[in-house]
RNA sequence: GGGAGUUUAGCUCAGUUGGGAGAGCAUCUGCCUUACAAGCAGAGGGUCACAGGUUCGAGCCCUGUAACUCCCACCA
């Protein structure tokens, strides 16, 4: 097939992936015969667009994904979207809203339907986008959090975990988001420093005999004050203990009460409770038995218990109870206080803490296995330094709310009967009460937290609860790979969810990466507007391109910062590997190959097939430990700097000669080595690698299903290697020198040779001298005096190279040349002798390093010598 | 308050177990050399944040300091 002269994946990608997708490659099998590799996909939000935290994730899992597959591993990938219960509750809310349209005007069944279509019509808008990435996943089973057997799976987990004690309902204190109207997990709440004021409130002695200042940043719940604590040792209250104060605005008596919480020095040490609407004072209330005094509606609104500010929303409240503690003479001052707001991650509204009745998992014997399995390393986060994180969360892990009043997700299947109060936790909805046989029977009204369904994730997708083969092959998963800020969310929630319900880890590694940031290092958001959408850069330099940038040369677990450069410079090097193809190509084009290892390889050859031999060692060991940034870059150097910067030059040396064996042979190699490198950057460029792949010589299936390269023993050719590197640095002093010597590159020079070794072992390499070096003749001779002519010089391991030019050569530069490298080699000596006059070097390093100094010494040595003769031979002429 | 990370060339970042400081981009010089100007050949540029320590030897290990970033906690 011909190839056009550059790169443009516009032409190939999407054909490629509708191909791979059609001959089932994506597909795995259940197959005892091989090893399974398992992940699932971080499912994304199908109210999500794909940006470039997913277009990183997902290169991630691709690439390993495809290196496993190549491995012979049974790979499975699987995808799926997750129904983001609060995320896609507010779009449609929004969007009702445009229509004029509440959630009360359509109803529950109502509201469900435009959800359900909600999610057909956008739903699969990402997975469209993860496609285009080149994401291998296997669609067949593309999961969604609220498909039936998925949903089965919720009902199955919430119904035991509710058996064994560990699901209960409770009324207490909660994080309540007015705007979203739900109750909202501590994970759920993020936290925003705002400037505020701290007021100063004078609360008197009911018996006339003092005064109590207490502080507080949110004064509208003083209203529903039950108390003021001040701390037990504190000697400026203690008389005060078990007195009554008066709450001002409100006009009632509360109690001076005694509690450790209160810290002495903050403040003036008096604090006042409100069980209903703070975490802390909740717990001082059940301490000391206070009363409780809900002051806010679901909206956030004050209600009847507020007295006169009862209507009033919480902002419009605090002015107004600001307002009238001044005018009441109570408020003592006010100061600029700055300070952390807890508010909803999804639509950053303020969080009201209050009391209310919810659903709760138990946590600590959930937590206790789920920490043992990390610190037994059965799982293990990479980097490791992910462990710490996850400990401290579940170490000091809160019972987890996991209702939300809402409509979109799983519904609570318990049930209520409203004669006799039971409540019953089943599968399907009873007809009648179990316990008094009332027909007066309702389901719970709420759904679960979003979250209890991606728990259950890695074992919810392969069938279970039914008992499947599937589940069997494939659970547990091989490895997770997720951004760090989802570890609470996700990650230690499938932990302790896969053990306690399949009995085993979801899988024994998370591989933790970083987020993308913009190119100054901020957070990419929508209220910033600086996101850059992965797929304008798709469709400007191609899904490769985007996907090695976002690899190549990152250190795990760092953010990366998104530079279009880095794309740029990641489509050059495709450019370079689709040119050095179309060159491979171009010459293999009416030559018969051979089989490797049916003739004689050339010294190029021998170099290059031990490099191949190398990179394919060091690449391997790097995607073993999931190290891509590191193993990427070492295949992007062997490509560029050895293959096409060197062995294809020298290749040119035979295959512009008349030596048709030769040749052949050369296009073999070349062949070879381009084979495998193809299949080295294939998980990595998987389009661009299978349209070449598909374009060489011989091959006709995808590159996706073949195998991955491996180490060739007898590649090793140590003693060729050097050979090679010497007319590498000969042919760099070569190009050096004609630049210093203003000698144009296309001018030929000649060379006379004043051989160290044997001239034949010069022989064998001479064609790439001139070649590379653009040299027209050379000639051995024996002594410098033969030479009547001008010359420039080079020492070299083979011997003084001379380069006639007669008047070209400028007698003052070729001695500042010869002196700098003098200068250059002397300090080389110093520094090699100062090493070895260390005693203490010589008695305790290694005997290999002490061995390579003195070789190294010893060779600057003569180089001093040669150079100094040189110098005084120009000098002297 | 607790924890983690970062600090290496002008910029963005690599640097695997301690053994002569690297890449890409940018800059400068010279090249349209029949795979590639999205390229080729060269060059310049670094007190590896700072201060100590361990070691024959430290970008790397230890201690401390500073600056920045993030996570957790939430003293009202």
């Amino acid at each position: 097939m011909e190839m056009s002269k550059t790169y443009s994946p516009q032409e190939f990608e999407a054909k490629l992936y509708k191909e791979w997708e059609q001959k089932g490659y994506f597909k795995a099998k259940v197959d005892k015969t091989k090893e399974p590799f398992t992940i699932v996909i971080p499912p994304p939000n199908i109210t999500g667009q794909l940006h470039m935290g997913h277009a990183l994730n997902n290169s991630i899992q691709d690439t390993i994904v495809r290196y496993k597959r190549m491995q012979g591993f049974s790979t499975l990938w699987i995808p799926g979207t997750d129904h983001a219960s609060i995320a896609t509750e507010v779009k449609i809310v929004e969007k009702m809203k445009s229509e004029g349209l509440s959630k009360q005007d359509v109803g529950r069944e109502g509201f469900l339907e435009r959800a359900w279509e909600w999610k057909a019509q956008y739903g699969g808008r990402i997975v469209e986008q993860l496609k285009s990435l080149g994401s291998s996943c296997d669609w067949s089973r593309e999961a969604f959090t609220m498909d039936d057997n998925l949903s089965s799976s919720v009902k199955k987990v919430f119904i035991d975990l509710f058996n064994k004690g560990l699901i209960y309902k409770s009324d207490r204190i909660i994080n309540w988001c007015p705007s979203c109207m739900t109750a909202l997990s501590d994970a759920e709440v993020e936290y925003e420093e705002k400037d505020s004021f701290l007021w100063h409130v004078r609360y008197p002695l009911a018996d006339g005999s003092g005064e109590l200042i207490v502080a507080t940043t949110r004064p509208e719940t003083m209203l529903g004050d039950t108390a003021v604590a001040v701390n037990p040792t504190d000697e400026r209250y203690q008389h005060m203990i078990g007195k009554q104060l008066i709450l001002p605005l409100m006009d009632k008596l509360i109690p001076i009460i005694a509690d450790d919480y209160v810290e002495k020095d903050f403040g003036s040490g008096a604090v006042k409770i409100t069980p209903a609407h703070d975490p802390n004072d909740f717990e001082v209330g059940v301490r000391h038995n206070l009363e409780v005094i809900r002051i806010m509606n679901d909206d956030g609104s004050l209600n009847e218990l507020a007295g006169a500010y009862c209507g009033l929303d919480s902002l419009a409240a605090r002015s107004k109870v600001v307002d009238d503690l001044q005018k009441g003479g109570y408020l003592v001052k006010t100061e600029p206080y700055a300070h952390n707001v807890g508010v909803c991650y999804r639509c950053h509204s303020v969080v009201e803490p209050l009391t209310s009745k919810q659903w709760y998992v138990k946590m600590a014997p959930l937590a206790k296995p789920a920490i043992k399995v990390v610190k037994q390393k059965k799982v293990e986060f990479l980097p490791a330094r992910f462990s710490k994180t996850y400990f401290s969360w579940m170490e000091n892990i809160k019972d987890w709310c996991i209702s939300r009043q809402l409509w979109w997700g799983h519904r609570i299947p318990a049930y209520y009967c409203d004669d006799c109060g039971e409540i019953m936790v089943l599968s399907d909805a009873p007809s009648s009460c179990t316990k008094c046989g009332s027909s007066k029977v309702r389901q719970d009204e709420d759904v679960l937290d979003t979250w209890f369904s991606s728990a259950l994730w890695p074992f919810s997708t392969l069938g279970y609860p039914k008992e499947n083969d599937e589940l069997d092959y494939f659970y547990p998963t091989s490895l997770l790979v997720t951004a760090y800020d989802i570890i609470f969310f996700w990650v230690a929630r499938m932990i302790f969810s896969g053990i306690e319900h399949m009995g085993e880890i979801p899988f024994p590694e998370v591989l933790i990466h970083g987020i993308v940031r913009d190119s100054e290092g901020r957070k990419m958001s929508k209220s910033l507007g600086n996101g850059i959408d992965p797929l304008e850069i798709i469709s400007k330099y191609g899904a490769d391109s985007l996907r090695m940038s976002l690899l190549i040369g990152i250190a795990p677990g760092g953010d990366t910062r998104f530079i279009e450069e880095k794309v740029v410079s990641c489509r050059n090097f495709i450019n370079k590997v689709w040119n050095a193809s179309r060159f491979v190509m171009m010459n293999t084009a009416g030559v018969q190959l051979k089989e490797m290892g049916s003739f004689r390889l050339s010294p190029a050859d021998k170099w290059i097939l031990a490099k191949l031999n190398n990179v394919i060692k060091d690449c391997t060991n790097s995607l073993d430990k999931y190290d891509l940034g590191q193993s990427c870059s070492k295949v992007y150097d062997f490509v560029w700097n050895d293959f096409c910067d060197w062995y294809i030059e020298l290749s040119k040396a035979t295959l512009h000669s008349d030596n048709a064996s030769k040749i052949a042979s050369t296009v073999t190699v070349l062949n070879y080595v381009l084979d495998k490198i193809l299949k080295l950057l294939h998980p990595y460029i998987p389009f661009v690698t299978d349209e070449i792949y598909r374009s060489t010589a011989g091959k006709s299936a995808s590159i996706m299903i073949s195998e991955w390269p491996q180490v060739v023993k007898k590649y090793k050719y140590k003693k060729e290697c050097e050979g090679m590197e010497s007319v590498m640095e000969v042919v760099k002093a070569i190009r050096n020198l004609r630049l210093e010597m203003d000698i144009k590159p296309s001018r030929k020079i000649k060379l006379l040779i004043i051989p160290n070794v044997d001239t034949k072992d010069i022989d064998n390499v001479l064609p790439y001298i001139i070649k590379m070096g653009n040299v027209e003749s050379i000639e051995y001779i024996t002594d410098r005096a033969e030479v009547t002519d001008k010359t420039s010089g080079i020492i070299s391991i083979f011997g003084d190279i001379l380069v006639p030019l007669g008047d070209l050569v400028d007698t003052d530069k070729e001695i500042a040349r010869i002196t700098k490298e003098l200068s250059d080699t002397d300090s080389e000596i110093a520094r090699a002798e100062k090493m070895l006059a260390n005693t203490g070097f010589v008695a305790r390093a290694p005997k290999s390093l002490i061995d390579k100094e003195n070789e190294k010494l010893a060779s600057y040595k003569t180089l001093r010598e040669k150079l100094l003769v040189k110098l005084s031979e120009v000098t002297n002429a």
